[in-house]
DNA sequence: ATCCATAATGCGGTACTCTTGCAATAGCAG
DNA sequence: CTGCTATTGCAAGAGTACCGCATTATGGAT
């Protein structure tokens, strides 16, 4: 544990942030903010579903849903898709960029600063700005490149595996 | 029309890499293929299969998810996820990076040859090897900055209306 | 401490996207 | 033409996410 000090902290602004914008602070909400402040990995909704469920049963999937957006509207957290399968949430205040891999789903952050360069170009261009932390830059990682090129059998981009990390 | 020509030719090679995988050229099998070689736009699936029903009733969905299926695995066309939504298809030969508006959905390709740098920093760094076309990145067009400017009510980067250009 | 307006829940159902099992059909090589 | 088998259509199902509605419970006001 890094420090319980901070966590709570950042609870607390959490928190304020809902009452300030007119939100209640609910057992489910509570269990949402707990499990995306002292998770480690990338949790799906499904994830953060059975966690939440594992901690205080009998909170429905929809209201885990709409707990999700809550947060999201308020830029407390954001959801990352990742090709085909489920999105994965993570607070916004340690937000990244992802890289994904197609086929074993390992995910793998990376600073946004790297993308200075070709987001100044591409809103240059084009007029467009890119986020890119809402999705993930999919691709290959060390390990499978490295097995595909001892079987290079068929490399289709296809349908990642689905990862799990919460 | 550019040139029936070419289309054709590449019909024909098409059809010879089906036939020496073993395939078979069906009927939903050349009508999908007509359907992505003369198309202009970004079909979803369901804009195929609705485009190849128009051409010939009564054609199942799943064939035709199986029929994408296939040509992809023989690295003919290619799909693209872009957030939340349906993944758009394309030939693998018009190859692009693609640029997704997250509200309005509109689709702006661009030449991979942008990610060079991006790709080797990210390859160098972290051992992973990029491939940016099998998902789109994601962002906000000129036309919606301008109205989110107009209108800075909550740009959230959520729920991308769907596109539709078959 | 209690009240009460209403934010939020749980439940069931729905939408969307894509996949699969299986019997029947139809390419295509010989 | 014939026969092997790839492929189809149909129906059902899996995975992800959303919604309406009656009911509950939070939090500010009393």
């Amino acid at each position: 544990m890094v420090s319980a000090r901070i966590t709570d902290t950042q609870q607390e602004s959490i928190y304020d942030a809902i009452r300030q914008a007119g939100g209640r602070l609910t057992v489910p909400m509570r269990i949402v903010v707990a499990i995306v402040l002292d998770g480690d990995g990338h949790p799906t909704a499904d994830d953060i579903i059975a966690e939440a469920n594992r901690r205080i049963p009998g909170i429905a999937p929809s209201t885990i849903y709409r707990v999700l957006g809550r947060l999201d509207e308020l830029n407390i957290i954001e959801h990352v898709h990742a090709g085909t399968g489920a999105a994965f949430y993570q607070l916004k205040a340690s937000s990244h960029v992802h890289l994904v891999c197609n086929e074993c789903g390992t995910i793998i952050n990376i600073p946004e600063k790297l993308f200075t360069q070709l987001s100044k170009t591409i809103r240059h261009q084009y007029q467009f700005e890119i986020g890119p932390r809402h999705a993930a830059i999919m691709g290959r990682c060390a390990d499978c490149l490295e097995r595909d090129s001892a079987n290079p059998d068929h490399l289709h981009a296809n349908t990642p595996h689905h990862h799990h990390a919460p």
